[in-house]
DNA sequence: CCCAGGTGCTTGCAAAAGTTAGCGATTCTA
DNA sequence: TAGAATCGCTAACTTTTGCAAGCACCTGGG
């Protein structure tokens, strides 16, 4: 298994910039991580309003922290999102950051034992490249 | 004080059918489960009330299913209880229940809020497949 | 008997959550 | 340049949440 240590490898080259995103984090409040995932997915206000079946002023007022949207409308954000409601959660300082335990997606998929290792890498690929994107998209 | 053995006869019977309630528990409403914990815990209304630092006329309407209560209230009531607030948020049908039973790769990918969500989408949608065609070419 | 203290439940009421209508600004098209 | 469509936001409104006060019931003790 040689191609295993080739991974770990990869992994090692790749886990320092992911952990350094990690700590950091800048979006403290429910909506401004709310606003980010959004215009990370471009969808204007409206759009993720209506997918998520609320108006788009109350959306707007929960991005602007104006308002605490209850269980189920957070719910139906994180579905529209596609983001774990788990998370969502945890931004909002609703759930322990310790319960809700950040996964690494590279290291699971490292873990994963029903990929090949080509598999493996076209994700991880796939993954940076996408980190990537979403780096000098914000930053512009 | 001989409700409160009787209690704790009922909090032993009880038991068992609560290791199965993980299961699909077609009777228990949020309301009735949560009234379940708290009598297996034997606390009166007003002492999980209290502790929970909300009013007992609210909690008597929670449990009766009357209101829906705010993620912070359910949180607090899920400390209280000495529950995972995950467990809580299922029983109320907040969380996803199979969500969990995802593989560690999708549930890293949907933990991960440097994705957008069509980025998130693609990701998962590739392990899905690649996991299709392993299955396939091994049975084979 | 009545008082004290426990249980859970009903009733208004203030404060939030959440909606509809519509504003001004921008952009694209005719 | 007019007109339509989109963007996010404000204002006024309705609905729901969550609480304080008080109800009825039960139990045990003087």
């Amino acid at each position: 298994m040689l191609r295993a240590k080739r991974l770990q490898e990869l992994a090692f080259f790749v886990s320092m910039p992911y952990m350094a995103q990690k700590q950091p984090d800048p979006y403290a409040t429910l909506g401004e991580f709310i606003k980010r995932q959004r215009e990370l997915s471009q969808l204007s206000l409206r759009q993720l309003a209506d997918i998520c079946g609320i108006s788009n002023p109350y959306l707007s007022q929960i991005e602007r922290g104006l308002r605490t949207p209850s269980s189920m409308i957070l719910q139906s954000l994180a579905k529209g999102l596609r983001i774990s409601a788990e998370t969502l959660y945890t931004q909002a300082g609703i759930l322990d950051p310790q319960e809700a335990e950040e996964s690494d997606v590279i290291k699971a998929v490292l873990h994963d034992p029903d990929l090949s290792a080509r598999q493996r890498e076209m994700m991880i690929d796939m993954y940076r490249s996408f980190r990537q994107v979403n780096e000098t998209s914000s930053t512009t």
